[in-house]
DNA sequence: GTCTATACAGGGATAGAC
DNA sequence: GTCTATCCCTGTATAGAC
């Protein structure tokens, strides 16, 4: 399995915010937000505990840092998903795919992002909810396009939309690396379990 | 919406620890395990924040007590709901419905249980997570009767009681008592989601 | 930008009286 | 069982040298 610091190096920061930022990952991941202190993460980082404060101006601003760029990260999983015309059934598919393997693969630091928001301030959740937000409405617009195209029979689909996305996050809450799916495979499996959940009709 | 309180009236507790108790599940469901301390206990409780101490050995003890006191009334709604001998498809329908529901209802203190885990000591992590399991287990026999019967068409029941319980317990991270459903009509609403998923023949 | 050293607050837990 | 008072550690953040 993949690092989640491999991952995040498509991001290109600057080298002492950047040692910074994946001791920070790991150590949020490995052990909560709050149970991580400023000098585990220095420690990790092989820094002092003063130089987080250079690149930081707090703990909960690494928090918001690592949200941010894990969404950014999950944006790009989506739109990459969906980009080119597929039918609502085709581009569902690869998004549940997508969303499903991304919150596998990187399900400890998906776990911050879902489950550790209240910590940021009022201001930075909002702003993380908000962009989780736009990702449901990326789901929805497809499942709205397939009921309109007779593709998919669901009266519903705001909740239709809600049930699928709870399907691609709540893996991040169980999934381990020795899971007997992959990521992949798992993605693979809940694209076939969207599409049952929104009714698409059986080719 | 009845509250969280009334609802743990049921566990028949003494009147310190009982103040103690309702006051802590209130706080962590507000403020989280880590932002809510001893002292905001006490204070919600009415009491000074040496009480705690009478009737709980630390503050680790108090979460761990509503964890597996929520858990209690979890495994109450799962079993009343299965109970009686109908189809499988109507046991899945019921069990979906009361732990769809129980989650929508009480989604602050569900979310103690599902996300703040952490927090455990080992032993009492590894013990929450067990009873978790177990009541995933009671979903997964229903399913797996369901195939024999005939009557689901899933070819990997175990990740279908997954796909199954994450819907149910999802709700917990997003549900808001202003939620255009009540967490009784989500919860019929998941119920047919549920049916879906596992293939339930069309009636 | 990184270090050492330290200020300062907050919070878990306890002692001992009532 | 509940209180007041307090111990003492942990953890965030800063000051100032290099």
């Amino acid at each position: 399995m993949r690092t989640t610091t491999e991952e995040f190096d498509r991001l290109r920061f600057p080298p002492g915010y950047r040692r910074i930022f994946v001791a920070a990952i790991t150590a949020f991941a490995e052990r909560g937000f709050h149970m991580t202190s400023t000098r585990d993460i220095a420690a990790r980082a092989g820094m002092s505990p003063a130089a987080l404060y250079v690149h930081f101006n707090s703990k909960e601003e690494v928090l918001y840092r690592i949200a941010t760029s894990s969404l950014d990260l999950t944006a790009s999983v989506v739109t990459a998903a969906i980009e080119g015309d597929g039918t609502p059934a085709e581009r569902l598919r690869a998004v549940v795919h997508a969303i499903t393997a991304w919150h596998a693969h990187h399900a400890a630091a998906a776990r911050i992002v879902l489950y550790h928001l209240d910590a940021l301030t009022p201001e930075h959740h909002a702003e993380v909810i908000g962009r989780q937000q736009e990702i449901g409405r990326t789901v929805r617009k497809i499942i709205t396009d397939g009921v309109a195209a007779g593709e998919f029979d669901t009266t519903d689909a705001g909740l239709a939309t809600m049930t699928v996305m709870a399907l691609c996050v709540d893996v991040a809450r169980w999934y381990r690396p020795d899971y007997r799916y992959s990521p992949d495979d798992l993605g693979a499996r809940h694209a076939e379990a969207a599409l049952r959940i929104v009714g698409a009709a059986r080719p």
